[in-house]
DNA sequence: GTTCTAATCCCTA
DNA sequence: TAGGGATTAGAAC
């Protein structure tokens, strides 16, 4: 059956309106049988009878529909009688004539003047009748005529001006703003009725989801191999089933969305999604783009529109690059899947968080909280899937008290850039590839990014973690956030294409912060992943397999250093203990360089690709273990141009790390290690301090100059120590320049290319005698040595053996000095 | 009890 | 001040 109008079924079958587009047409009369159908109650050879407000509707439907009539109605509806007889019926079937007194009729009948159809409070009779009843007839219906002129204009057009208005009012004998209302209330029932159409095809989308589903879960009791036909094998059922959970989780956020539709109509919100659904749903239900007029994806929650196209075929999860910009039922698609990822994560970080015992245990060495693999499995059914052959796990969880609060942290963690800010010596690269969803009410609650991340210890000898990634944010209560990563290579390509090799998943991780009081919020941090060991060097190993590396430990350390220090960036004065006057702002802009420093430094140690660096094979760089790299530098204002030779090596030592950074960052000590010291101690002309820690401090050391009519040569040296390692990072700086950034200036345009160390215990028993030394009962520290020089101040020059000689000379040569020093070269 | 409809109130641009 | 959303209340079913 196509019609214009819609059945209404609670209401008997009545034909409640007409559709837009379709146009009002033709005017049934009573003596237009063709029109009229015989209700199931009426025999054929009774009369059709025709009530007047079913004639009414009847004249409003197109010609050929169906007229339902209402079979409960006795005969007063003679077109003739119309006009006058909406008052002077008997009453039918008990209505308000049955409550109202025949006097009380009488009056009202009187003081109608002019047309019967005005409307009674409106009229000047009632207003000055105080000693006669109150008029409790307000209401009236307009003649089938009237109407049906309104209902021609509104078709012509529905929102006439004033001019139409009075026009029509006058031929009508209606007063104008009986017009106005009579328009107002069209486009009302006009609007409420295209929300009812889009509401029931929600509905039968809904329903034939449900069925699909119902028989994917019959097919789901009796897998049959597609290819041969015989009884699947359990890895196909569960990606089956993994299939099935995505698609039930549609359904349910499918019926979410027809029950805040259905809650609109209510008068309330109403909603199954918790924090992800927005308190009201948007003003009009037009903007769903429901009934195939388009899908713009942009809306506050999922689409799900149009997916009647693809019924009893699996979802295949769509090889999308983006989820943004892909039409109709993929992008719908993705994104409910990656909703539910993030969902099912989130869920997952806050009872990983949460939940102590049996989850996790305490070793008996160190306190470190271990995961029960075990339990784990027991209480989580996996993510993102079985863990790849060869992947080992890695569990950790840490909680601190960090001087932020939960808010600025969660914007922190959404930024991007300010992510990788943070944590600079753990984030070699980043980047929001998509933002799935923003948040709600201008909050980060419910946002949901794609992010891609290179995760880095310092040093050559562990690969990057290249990472692609769900990054989903939900506020829990008042001043309680959590913030959850996973990875998503499971369920999608990579932006870089499918080929890529994935050599690390990070399952489940993230943080809980909860805000404390005086600006401090307690961070629980949750690191878990899967990684190929093999690609990690021997010497590394125990760091990484006991969480040393990647794990939670470091995170919350690095998170509470660099909030120590940013307080103290913020706040109004900066602490020196320095022998120069350096003003307020000469103290940030010192700051700000040396982080620069850092950074530039943490990014010339692995091999990550936020410079482009071309990494020298063995045949060139030697196989002495040192990993050399090159890259050209142009037109960045913060380094000097030419070509740029990055050298990092990694090496055991039987030392202590707090020992090996002491030694190390002590600038009386440097001639011992450092050429650029000229032989003697270096002095210390300022020094700012970024946290209670001393090894956490900027400084400015003066190196003897060599001989007279030399000036002495300025180190900007930036030291960094917490629970997970030490960084000593320094690098020659120009002294007019520096002047400049000590008076404040912009240190933007100071040239600098970084060196330095990285140190990190050993993690425990070190396999071998590789690069660094007899095996050990850890205590013991890991060590990275890293230069970054300028080797030709011509872009275009070639590379020289000598210069990648010289490079690798002077890191053997240092490490060699630093082990004669400690007394550890043996 | 539910739906339709004319009218009213109140808010906003 | 016009228009629209929310609401009211009589009428119809």
């Amino acid at each position: 059956m196509s019609f214009g109008g819609f059945l209404d079924s609670s209401a008997g079958g009545r034909l409640v309106g007409n559709y837009i587009g379709f146009p009002y047409s033709g005017i049934i009369a009573k003596d237009d049988p063709s029109a009229i159908n015989i209700p199931s109650g009426a025999t054929a050879h009774q009369p059709p009878i025709v009530s007047p407000s079913s004639l009414t509707k009847s004249m409003f439907n197109s010609p050929g529909l169906s007229l339902a009539l209402q079979t409960g109605i006795e005969g007063h509806g003679d077109l003739t009688q119309l006009g006058d007889g909406n008052f002077d019926a008997p009453p039918t079937g008990g209505g308000m004539m049955n409550r109202r007194s025949r006097d009380a009729l009488d009056q009202e009948h009187d003081s109608r003047s002019g047309s019967d159809n005005l409307d009674g409070t409106a009229s000047g009779d009632d207003l000055d009748a105080a000693d006669k009843p109150p008029r409790k007839k307000r209401y009236h219906r307009h003649t089938p005529q009237q109407i049906q002129e309104l209902e021609a204009l509104f078709k012509e057009c529905p929102h006439p001006d004033e001019k139409q208005r009075l026009e029509l009012s006058k031929r009508l004998c209606l007063e104008t703003r009986q017009v106005k209302f009579w328009f107002q209330n069209r486009r009302t029932q006009m609007k409420t009725q295209i929300e009812r159409h889009e509401n029931s095809i929600l509905r039968q989308e809904n329903d034939k989801l449900r069925g699909e589903n119902m028989s994917l879960r019959e097919a789901m009791r009796n897998p049959i191999c597609t290819n041969c036909g015989g009884p699947a094998i359990i890895g196909e059922i569960s990606l089956e089933e993994q299939h099935l959970r995505i698609e039930n989780v549609r359904l349910k956020d499918e019926l979410d969305r027809v029950c805040a539709i259905a809650g609109k109509f209510l008068g309330r919100p109403i909603t199954s999604m918790g924090g992800l659904m927005p308190p009201q749903l948007p003003n009009s239900s037009l903007e769903l783009g429901v009934g195939g007029n388009g899908f713009d994806g942009l809306g506050p929650f999922p689409d799900f529109g149009a997916i009647g196209g693809v019924a009893g075929s699996l979802p295949v999860i769509p090889p999308a690059r983006s989820a943004a910009g892909i039409p109709g039922f993929d992008c719908s698609m993705e994104k409910s899947m990656l909703l539910e990822l993030a969902l099912a994560a989130m869920d997952e970080l806050v009872k990983l968080a949460q939940i102590d015992e049996p989850l996790w245990v305490r070793t008996l060495e160190g306190g470190r909280e271990v995961l029960n693999h075990e339990e784990y499995l027991r209480t989580f059914t996996s993510c993102i899937g079985v863990k790849p052959s060869g992947f080992v796990s890695e569990a950790s969880r840490e909680t601190g008290m960090v001087i932020i609060n939960s808010l600025a942290l969660v914007e922190t963690l959404m930024d991007a850039s300010r992510w990788a800010e943070m944590f600079p010596c753990l984030i070699a690269r980043t980047s929001t590839i998509d933002v799935i969803y923003s948040g709600m009410g201008g909050t980060r609650n419910g946002a949901l990014h794609l992010m891609h991340a290179e995760l880095q210890v310092l040093s050559p000898l562990v690969p990057v973690r290249e990472v692609n990634f769900l990054r989903f944010c939900k506020q829990h209560a008042e001043g309680v956030w959590a913030v959850v990563d996973v990875s998503i290579d499971a369920i999608r390509e990579t932006p870089s294409g499918p080929t890529t090799f994935v050599s690390c998943r990070r399952l489940p991780s993230g943080c809980v912060v909860q805000d404390m009081p005086s600006g401090y919020s307690k961070v629980t941090w949750v690191e878990h992943a899967e990684y190929d060991e093999s690609q990690i060097h021997q010497l590394y190993r125990p760091l990484i397999s006991s969480s040393l590396g990647f794990g939670a430990r470091r995170w919350v350390a690095t998170l509470q250093r660099q909030c120590q220090c940013l307080a103290i960036l913020m706040s109004s004065s900066v602490p020196s203990h320095d022998q120069t006057a350096i003003t307020l702002s000469g103290r940030r802009s010192m700051l700000k360089l040396a982080q620069r420093m850092t950074a530039n430094f943490c990014t010339g140690v692995c091999a990550s690709t936020v410079h482009k660096w071309n990494k020298l094979g063995p045949d060139v760089a030697g196989d002495e273990g040192v990993q050399v790299m090159t890259r050209k530098s142009l037109d960045d204002p913060g380094e000097p141009s030419g070509i740029v030779l990055s050298a990092a090596t990694s090496v055991w030592l039987p030392v202590p790390p707090h020992r090996l950074f002491d030694f190390l960052r002590d600038e009386q000590l440097r001639s011992e290690w450092d050429i650029l010291s000229n032989g003697s101690p270096m002095q210390e002309m300022s020094h700012i301090a970024k946290g209670p820690d001393h090894g956490n401090c900027v400084s400015l050391l003066r190196a003897r100059a060599m001989s007279s009519n030399q000036s002495s040569m300025l180190i900007l040296q930036e030291t960094s120590t917490d629970a997970s390692g030490s960084l000593v990072v320094y690098a020659p700086v120009d002294i007019p320049a520096m002047h400049l950034v000590m008076n404040g200036g912009d240190s933007a345009y100071v040239a600098l290319l970084p060196s330095g160390f990285a140190i990190v215990p050993d993690g425990g028993p070190v396999p071998g005698a590789v690069n660094g030394g007899p095996s050990q009962r850890g205590g013991g520290s890991l060590l990275t040595v890293a230069f970054q020089i300028l080797v030709n101040s011509l872009p275009t020059a070639k590379l020289t053996v000598e210069s990648v000689d010289t490079v690798k000379n002077l890191i053997s040569c240092t490490i060699q000095k630093i082990k004669a020093a400690l007394q550890c070269d043996s």
